[in-house]
DNA sequence: CGAGCATTCTATGTATACATAGGAGCTTCA
DNA sequence: TGAAGCTCCTATGTATACATAGAATGCTCG
């Protein structure tokens, strides 16, 4: 097994990162963008080989990963990616509603108001950037993730961020079905300003509301999408 | 090294049980007994030596604990058992409260009426229990299971009851600190069978308050117990 | 006597060799 | 021809040897 470090040593953000920490972001990036797609069988042997790192880090990634709940397998007889049906969808969504409804209640009532007047400016241009082609649609991702993380900064809280982290990766499988639909991404941002609206208000009522609202468009929307296309494409 | 199966093969009540799976079961109920405190240091090394396992699956068991929130580590310098102090407890209670009164409204809303009305003769005898002592203590911890695996079982949901799990599990840890009050436990018998008439009832609404004010009586004596003994007791 | 540096030691990170169990496919017998 | 049994193969489970990075400690120099 040749040079592990291609790169130059210097090169790295930070430390060269690890064969393990490697081997999980790639599986997981693989199974989020749909690469791997749900049912996909993952062998050790062949995905330590593809990947470049030796059985022992791939093994610590697939226990990760079934951490994550992204991968499962019956001992002894391999893994694969888990399922996301419509059920899962919904089940997901009931969760994501409980958690969201919550920290949303609670930011209201934590949250730095400078930090959301700030996101409230950028979700007032959301509209323009989401008329500016795929570079303003990734724009507008890393602004719903600039919310979420605004929200988490204010929850404060490990256990809940944690649990939101975990809904929000499966999310992630989910947004890409519904990817590309410009008149629901204008009235999420709508809704995402209402949200912010009442948490600098401090109004801990309307700010779940406000978020229980909005997650059941999305999925209202998201259900819709997968109608429309039964089974998700695939490379 | 030499007979990993000292037990007679068909001796066990399933599979013999694997050397991970053995590690992460006996570190898990150490942490949540006490055995091994908060901040505990886990060297690969020594705990390997003995459980009596090589550090492969010691490592995946402690992979396993990381992913629990049991255990964390710094890359390169050790595991430690993670710390549990009031904030922990309180935070942990919010994504509690977030989540118990979710699956009681749907619980209410799904739940098969026979399952219930079974549990409510049980905790209808719950104070009798807990006057015949250790075991009857013993008894009364293994209804509240019931309870749970009933609530988790009407929800069906695999999300929000892996979080769920995710929570009790860290209940356990706390459970430990205000174990022994009977008058604490009767009280918390009658804010089950309130839950439990709101389940039966349908009521959604109701299921969701009552368990709403269980848990934060259960909170208020929890950190009350805590203020009584400052640090844990420890073995 | 204090501070900086080199050395050593320890614990994790990684790779590989071996053990084992489960399944697929083939062969054989009825 | 079909079904049952056996064999081989493959993939995970486990153990151990080696690489490496970080920290503690002792030494030396100012």
């Amino acid at each position: 097994m040749g040079s592990v470090y291609t790169e130059t040593p210097t090169a790295g953000p930070a430390a060269p990162l690890r064969a393990g920490e490697r081997a999980y972001r790639q599986l997981r990036g693989e199974i989020l963008d749909g690469i791997l797609p749900p049912g996909t069988g993952l062998l050790e042997i062949e995905q330590s080989a593809r990947i470049g790192v030796s059985r022992t880090p791939l093994r610590a990634a697939i226990a990760r990963l079934i951490a994550d709940g992204l991968v499962a397998g019956r001992p002894g007889r391999g893994f694969i990616v888990t399922e996301m049906n419509v059920d899962s969808i919904r089940e997901l969504y009931e969760v994501r509603r409980a958690l969201e409804e919550h920290a949303a209640r609670i930011a209201a009532d934590r949250r730095d108001p400078a930090v959301f007047l700030a996101l409230r400016d950028q979700f007032l241009a959301a509209p323009a950037l989401l008329a500016q082609g795929e570079t303003g649609l990734h724009r507008y991702y890393d602004l719903i993730d600039e919310f979420d993380d605004a929200v988490a900064a204010a929850v404060a809280n490990p256990f809940l961020v944690g649990a939101l982290a975990t809904v929000r990766t499966h999310l992630a499988r989910i947004r890409r079905l519904a990817r590309g639909n410009p008149d629901r991404l204008r009235s999420a941002a709508a809704e995402h300003l209402l949200i912010i609206d009442a948490i600098i208000a401090g109004d801990t009522s309307l700010a779940a509301h406000a978020t229980h609202v909005h997650l059941q468009q999305s999925l209202t929307n998201v259900l819709a999408a997968i109608q429309g296309q039964p089974t998700g494409p695939v490379a």
